[in-house]
DNA sequence: GGAACCTTGACACACCTTTGGTAAGGTTTG
DNA sequence: CAAACCTTACCAAAGGTGTGTCAAGGTTCC
């Protein structure tokens, strides 16, 4: 018995039932569902549902946001054109590389590591 | 004389006085001013601007959306907690170490790459 | 020195997002 | 079988976004 209804889990987590079913049409949380349609939350969802709330308070993001940074993660192509439209302002070599952009991405990556590391209480425990 | 006043830009680029002025204020675009305070927009500002549109209308996206984009780049701690919750998602090891994140990140600009590279039209030329 | 620009700030409006409520109907369980 | 859940589908209100316009004032240039 480790799946909780809507009301429940809404309970736990400190959402509403209202925003549990908002949270999944942005595509954020999909619960599984029981046999005659109930969304089931089990354990791994309402600790994701807990630490959304952190991630949201913590760097004042909305759900959009998050949703937003999930469409880019889903669509490459999407993601290296902004990734690719934002790079183009800092001042560097007039064309670029794949190369140099891969190498500059792998910098970013000791930048963000850096970053978690320095901020220990989000280990990525799913 | 390769600066354009805000109006010049705007008929260049095809954005109003306006709307530029609304990119410069959420951060995307900041062009040089002149010595009493007007806009001067040079040809890489307006090379910008130009592909800032079809970035928007290419992945119905919102100025917005670049915008959050450019802070997550900013903000390395905030780009450290967005991708670590996004990442606890898919079934993954129950713990992951820097090291799996990193592979995984790095694996992840492959893919990426790979979009880019079979989208050449958007080759970052700043 | 006046026309034609530019600046910031304000008011406004249409649309979208976020969140709540309610209604009509199916499910679970004591 | 009725209470207490659940579902989807609407209507709605508060706030944010994207955009236009106007006002009061400074700048450029012929």
């Amino acid at each position: 018995m480790d799946a909780l209804t809507i009301h429940e889990a809404a309970e736990t987590t400190g959402w509403t039932p209202r925003m549990l079913r908002y949270i999944e049409r942005i595509g954020l949380i999909e619960p599984a569902r029981s046999g005659s349609g109930y969304r089931m939350y089990g354990p791994g969802e309402l600790q994701r549902l807990r630490t959304l709330r952190e991630l949201l308070a913590e760097h004042d993001l909305g759900l959009g946001d998050v949703a937003f940074a999930l469409r880019m993660r889903q669509d490459g192509a999407m993601q290296g054109d902004v990734d690719s439209w934002l790079e183009a302002e800092p001042r560097r070599p007039e064309t670029v590389t794949a190369e140099d952009w891969l190498r500059w991405e792998q910098e970013k990556h000791a930048r963000i590591l850096e970053a978690v590391n320095a901020n220990p209480k989000m280990e990525t425990t799913a």
